[in-house]
DNA sequence: GAAATGGTTTGATGCAGATCAAGTCAACGC
DNA sequence: GCGTTGACTTGATCTGCATCAAACCATTTC
């Protein structure tokens, strides 16, 4: 492993707060591995043995049952996932697939607990980091059942446009059918939200979106600080404990 | 408080592993408060400054959007709600409403943490709920995408049913609209959901269920391991870690 | 360059579930 | 008793989204 990649999972929320000691035991026999795309990391079910740690590529959380599969966060780098199954030695819910070539760090699950019984300041991280996690999953159910396919896109779109803090012009980070399963709705929908959203002044061409019309677009999406991660807290200063920072979706959506 | 219900407090997964040090910091200035039915307990967007523990009744968590409301999840007791929101000492994404006269011990969020900080152990156990509530939410989330209002109905019967392992009557336990909200639907469709699930034996009469033909009430629910928690493991012996033990409803759903 | 491939869009149609509106039933109060 | 209230059901209708099918378009492959 190379001295920046240390340096990037030290940045880690996860692993931001702890001494030299506990990181050495955290991340002891950890191995860095690189997947070609479309490599499936894990299957539901499965049982956990190692805390991933993406730091290239993209990878795609997904559930199945009964032939029908829905795709349940996308992760990009830096991030963690499946640390709810690690820390409690579980079985997988989620099975997990590249969608790039993927560069990712294997933690193995004895070193994370044994760390966390050794210091209790990595365990408050461990803590926090789930509960962001879960947070973001109650933002995504709320989503879901508040809102119809159209507004969950413009949500999306201007959750987009923070995130990469851009200007009027957005890049999608994936294929549309990939999307369009994360938001709930089949790609043809998708396609159709989209020429809906164009009364808002969205235009799409391929992964380029452009906002061309930011408060007609807001006041159809409404987004909300208790649902979307980015939406503007009503009054004053941001307060670091909602460092839990995101939502469902690309970095940081802290898995299982 | 009582000397019954201090045990029932200790006798939570997220106690039951702690010394009595520990116990006594992390409940230092909690107190027991009793509530009418129709109760705000707390507001979504409230900052949030206890841990609550349901002793006796029962809780709505629920969120609002647009006008627009529905229910997350139902409490029993003895179950403990927005722990993620004390360990990062947020806001609340989720309002909280007692559904009936409540008992419920409130601790301090700052007992809490400080107990986290002291005890690595107890820390562990507030991962490990927190993880729990994390995989609760996953269920949860497949569960709304990857099914349709009848079958999600079938298998909250058939959950019921594994829960209170009552034989073929089951009870509900909440008044018919607020489980339509449960389960992202309307009353009026709920209610045809139950009609639907006539041919598979299942009849109603106000809160009482008779499910008189379980196999076809499976062929059509399909329950499953990853996604309902009381559905039999294919293989052996349940696993001690999963004692994750709990659905996104009624006990230990882990909230916020 | 022609053909094949795979993602996306567009159009026609169908259906699950929402909405709107009565109607039923039980509990409760005066 | 009788009327009120509120939960639930039933029926008629509407609509958002899925489904099915074809066309489109960019890349890749030979």
């Amino acid at each position: 492993m190379r001295a920046a990649d240390i340096d990037r999972v030290k940045s880690l929320p996860l692993f931001a707060d702890v001494g030299p000691d506990t990181f050495r035991v955290a991340t002891a026999g950890a191995h860095l591995q690189r997947f070609p795309t479309g490599t499936m990391l894990l299957l539901e079910g499965d049982p956990v043995d190692f805390l991933y740690v993406l730091l290239d590529g993209q990878v795609e959380l997904h559930g199945t049952w009964n032939d029908r599969e829905t795709v349940l966060a996308i992760l990009r780098p830096v991030s963690t996932f499946i640390l709810a199954a690690v820390v409690l030695d579980a079985t997988a819910l989620m099975s997990a697939r590249t969608l790039d070539r993927c560069e990712i760090l294997m933690i193995p699950g004895d070193a994370i607990r044994t760390a966390m019984r050794l210091d209790s300041r990595f365990a408050m991280a461990v803590s926090r980091d789930l509960a962001g996690g879960y947070r973001g999953l109650v933002r995504n159910v709320k989503n879901t059942k508040l809102r119809n396919s159209t507004e969950r896109l413009a949500n999306y779109l201007l959750a987009l446009r923070a995130a990469d803090n851009s200007g009027s012009v957005v890049r999608l980070h994936h294929e549309k059918r990939v999307l369009a399963s994360l938001l709930g709705m089949t790609p043809e929908s998708l396609s159709r939200s989209f020429s809906a959203l164009q009364k808002c002044g969205v235009t799409v061409q391929g992964a380029v979106v452009t906002l061309a019309n930011l408060p007609a677009l807001e006041q159809l999406a409404k987004p909300d600080p208790l649902i979307d991660n980015h939406a503007p807290r009503n009054g004053d200063i941001v307060a670091d404990a909602d460092a839990e920072v995101w939502s469902s979706e690309w970095n940081r959506s802290e898995s299982q």
